[in-house]
DNA sequence: TGTTTGTGCTACGCTACAGTAGCGTAGCAG
DNA sequence: CTGCTACGCTACTGTAGCGTAGCACAAACA
C-alpha cells in the first residue's frame, strides 16, 4: 500500500534501507531469476543486514512482491489521431518494455510464479490488464471517430497485437524489430475493416 | 540419447523403475511446478527409492530434462486442401495442447526455466520450432497451390497465429474458445492476400 | 545533550534437499 | 539352481536457506 510511503516523515535510515533492499532484490531477480533471489543474497548484495530486511517485511515473498511492484511500468496511450498511429505507438512502447531491463528479465519468471502463487498471479493480471487498456482506448477513439466499426471487439484487437510481441519475447526469443512491429500492426488493422463493416 | 533405450534387451525392473520415476516427475511438475519437483518428492511419489533414481540419472536436472522430454508433443500437419483449413486444424491442435495436461501445466515453468538453464532452453527452442514447422508447410502448400503470394513470410504467419494463443495461456489466462481460434485464423488470413500481392 | 529508534552483527535452531555408502534382498536370465 | 543385477532401506554428510534472539552502536530527533 502506498499510504505508508507518504504518511509520516520517515527516518531517512528507513527509506535508505528499503531502497537498497529493493534495488538489490530487483537486480537479483533480473540477473538470475526468482530462484536466486534469496533473503541472504539480497542482504549480501545490498549491504543491509538480513535482520533488517525482516524488520521491514514479514517474509521473503513479501520482499519479492514489493520488488516486483516497484518496477511495474505504466502504459502510455497518447491520442495520435488514428487507430494505426495509436497502435503503433503502443506496440513500440510494449516492445521497449519487453526488451529492456528490468521488466524484460522479470516477465518469464513472473509468468511461471503466477501459476502457483496467487499473490504474484494478481500482480501479473494487473500488469497485463494495464497493458490492454490503451488498446481499448485506442479502439474506442477509433469508433468514435468513425474510423472503425462499432462492433469491433477491443479484446480481440489487444490479443492480436500483444500476442505476437510476447511470443517473440517468451517463446521464439527473436528480437522485436521495427519491421516486425509494423507488420503486426498492419495485420491487426487489416482485420478491423471500415465503419461499414 | 535414444541408443540406450533400443539397444540391449533391458531388465524389466529397469524399465519399470524409469517409467515410475518419470511419471512421478511429470505429475509433480504439472501439479506443483519446477520448485516442487525434488528428487525426494519424486522418490516418495513414485515409490522408487531415491538411490535408485541416482542409479539412472546423474543428478536432478537430468531427471527433470528426461521428464520434460517424455511429454513433448509432436505437431500434426495434415493437408486439408486450403491454407485456412490447415491453419485452423493447426490452431485447434495447439489449443488442445495449451489447455490440457500435461503439456499445458508445464509450459510456464519451462519458459521461465529456459531463461537461466541452457539445457531446458534448447528443449523449449526445439518445441517452439516444431510448433512453427506445420505453419511453414501450410504456407508453402498455399504458395504452390497459387492460393497465396510467394512472398509470404511463413515466420510472420506463424507468429500471428501462435502469439495470441500463447498469450491467452500465459498472460491473460482466458480460455481458448473455438470462436477465438476462428477469429485469429481469419485475422491471419486477412493479411495473406491473394497470389497477386 | 539525552532519548529514541533503526542497524549491524554474531549466533542460533530448524527444515529441506542433494547426493553417497553399504548392506541385505528379490527378481531376472542362463 | 545359481550367479548377476537391480532394488529398497537406513544412515549418513554437507549445504542452503528461512526466520529469530540479543546485544552493542550509531544515527536521527527533540
Amino acid at each position: 500500500m502506498a499510504e505508508q510511503v507518504s504518511r509520516d516523515p520517515v527516518d531517512p535510515r528507513v527509506t535508505r534501507s528499503r531502497r537498497l533492499i529493493l534495488e538489490a532484490a530487483v537486480a537479483l531477480l533480473v540477473e538470475r531469476g526468482f530462484g536466486a533471489a534469496t533473503v541472504e543474497a539480497i542482504s549480501a548484495r545490498s549491504g543491509v543486514a538480513k535482520t533488517t530486511i525482516y524488520r521491514h517485511w514479514p517474509d521473503k515473498e513479501a520482499v519479492l512482491r514489493s520488488a516486483v511492484e516497484s518496477i511495474v511500468p505504466t502504459a502510455t496511450a497518447p491520442d495520435t489521431g488514428s487507430v494505426r498511429g495509436d497502435l503503433t505507438h503502443f506496440a513500440e512502447d510494449l516492445a521497449r518494455i519487453l526488451t529492456t531491463p528490468p521488466t524484460s528479465a522479470l516477465i518469464p519468471g513472473l509468468v511461471a510464479a503466477a501459476e502457483h502463487d496467487t499473490g504474484l498471479g494478481r500482480l501479473l493480471a494487473e500488469f497485463t490488464a494495464g497493458r490492454r487498456r490503451p488498446v481499448h482506448d485506442a479502439v474506442a477513439r477509433g469508433v468514435e471517430r468513425g474510423e472503425i466499426s462499432a462492433g469491433t471487439d477491443p479484446e480481440a484487437v489487444a490479443e492480436l497485437l500483444l500476442g505476437p510481441l510476447f511470443y517473440r519475447r517468451l517463446l521464439s526469443r527473436m528480437p522485436v524489430t521495427a519491421e516486425m512491429i509494423e507488420r503486426t500492426v498492419e495485420a491487426v488493422e487489416c482485420t478491423l475493416g471500415g465503419p461499414s463493416r
